[in-house]
DNA sequence: TTGTAGGCGTTATCAT
DNA sequence: ATGATAACGCCTACAA
């Protein structure tokens, strides 16, 4: 019966749908939070004066009444590479839109001299309940300390020191290496040279201890003059490619921490006359966009970031909606992409 | 002398403030929303009284009361490439920060049944003032016609049929490519083949008008038959490159309208024996990432997608503050960037 | 299970 | 030029 004037434009408040469904506020309150203490029947009523009405909850009375912003953070390293960034970036935002939550974007150029302050300007400016923390930031002992004491709930891609009451999501990504190393050497090759990643980087150490594993696994010795420190980035993988490749002994086969190390080492190959995969095989890490457009098209290792990246932001805003939540038990599983970069070892001698 | 039991901790309010500068909260929010008709010694007491009580206005409650909710939308396809839209992202981001408002992500993957569902969603859902709209959602008709529907103010960077009533932002990309097909025919080729970009994309036009004014000036025939159509993707460029290579006469000279189908085209000459640029000279046209690790590093146009993301989001915050803003009388510069995919064409005929 | 009252921090209205 | 007071729309007590 009741009928004030409820506005045709998206503009109904939760009187109207109070007057309409013929319940107090606080009924539909209930109702649109999902509390308990509501009979069916009412609640039914209710639903439907709110889809009537189109009753959408008014964002800002809600933050500004019940403290909660429906914010989370992306706190990100603002690289050069930034297909790893554009996967994270999906899977944070398709959690936040499943969930009713927004995210906004912090980016960090590094080297920054006060992380901190920039870290602490947004959390208290943009207000946001919770961060997604993408390697490599959350390994940064500023950051870590500074978030540490903002007491702000954080989830962790591929954090370097996993914080156990934090979630941390994370893939296999060393023994995917692993796979990687012994897929050469079951081609015949016997000197393989490695590039490790950022030193900052958890994943470098991980990928660096499967390339071990598969030297061991297969009886070879480890010759640490066949592995050279990187940084993830192309020059630095073209600069560490050229210096095995002036050793007495080069290796036949090289694994890069990362797709942008192997491009240079490709690179540096070419600039010598060396034809890869017969010359050299090359393996990178990542399946960035990158590997499949190259010559020849890189052997590289997928990794599942969409995936890591939704569900960490998803067990985050479900941990600051009061659920307890836990880490993934397992990693998450990488897979192998053999492309074009590797051959069999030319039994020449 | 008043002095309350303001809380240490970044939470002082408005009322706060006005008790510690002994003036009524309107003055206070008159200081700080900038508006007029405060006297100056009055202005210099709320202002140290801010910056000791560390005071930041709460946005929730701002907004619930003003309707403004600070925020700016940036809509964007979810393109496999994602190096243009890093730089949109960052140039947006640098200009909201500067202004105070956040940036909300609507990312769209085309095709899309349902553009315009999904746009109305987002605004009314995330509540944004105005829209920042990269090339090529803003010619998609169903997104133009529903943001025009929506009256909501848009600023759109290289939009094929800009709107004068809306803000536009664009760079001289037809001029570049006229510079870098005129670079090819001063290098001797003759035969210069053109893949064309996404026919919904502004900038394909421009750039393909560009190549013909080349032609032109240096009273060369245009030929149809050296024409092909792309799509902006890797694919699209190497099956264009194969049907041009299969000519008769095939030119010896490729011009790509962006890097990745260049790089199509790299990997289809490779595919064939052919060596770049010995045998073939090609351009492409973005400077991605790609471009400069690809072999051999390609001749492309680089456009300063960061600054015209700058302008574009802060013209468009201005706005929304009632600024009488005009987009840019000049379409920003673009720069050619020529490395070592192209040559002289070798002379023996 | 449901409803009433008060407050969240700001901007807007209308005085003064 | 400045101030008192009422919205803004919702949520959290606390009552019933």
């Amino acid at each position: 019966m009741p009928s004030g004037s409820e506005s045709p434009l998206g503009k109904a408040t939760i009187f109207d749908v109070a007057e309409q469904a013929g319940v107090s506020i606080k009924t539909v309150s209930r109702v649109v939070n999902n509390e308990s203490n509501v009979r069916d029947a009412t609640r039914e009523k209710v639903l439907s004066a709110i889809r009537e009405l189109r009753y959408k909850p008014n964002a800002a009375a809600r933050e500004l009444s019940g403290k909660r912003s429906r914010l989370v953070g992306l706190v990100y390293e603002n690289a050069q590479e930034f297909n790893y960034l554009k996967d994270v970036l999906n899977g944070s935002l398709d959690a936040c839109e499943a969930r009713g939550y927004a995210l906004l974007l912090c980016p960090i150029t590094l080297p920054n001299p006060d992380i901190a302050a920039r870290i602490r300007e947004f959390v208290t400016q943009a207000r946001v309940e919770g961060i997604v923390l993408p390697a490599p930031l959350g390994d940064l002992a500023a950051a870590a300390a500074l978030l540490r004491q903002l007491r702000i709930p954080v989830a962790a891609i591929a954090p370097k020191d996993p914080r156990p009451e934090e979630i941390n999501v994370s893939c296999n990504d060393g023994a995917a290496t692993c796979s990687l190393a012994e897929y050469l050497i079951e081609q015949g090759h016997r000197a393989i040279g490695f590039i490790k990643g950022h030193p900052g980087h958890g994943a470098s150490a991980a990928r660096f201890a499967g390339y071990r594993r598969a030297l061991q696994r297969h009886g070879l010795a480890f010759s640490a003059a066949l592995v050279r420190q990187g940084y993830f980035d192309f020059d630095s993988g073209k600069t560490a490619a050229s210096e095995l490749l002036d050793l007495a002994k080069p290796p036949s086969a090289i694994v890069a921490s990362n797709d942008d190390m192997a491009a240079g080492v490709l690179f540096e190959a070419r600039e010598r006359g060396l034809t890869v995969p017969r010359d050299l095989s090359v393996v990178g890490f990542d399946d960035t966009q990158i590997a499949s457009r190259m010559w020849p098209p890189l052997t590289t290792v997928r990794q599942p970031i969409v995936q890591m990246a939704e569900t960490a932001a998803r067990l985050l805003i479900d941990k600051l909606n009061g659920e307890a939540v836990q880490s993934p038990d397992e990693p998450f599983e990488c897979e192998v992409v053999i492309r074009k970069s590797t051959a069999p070892l030319a039994s020449i001698t």
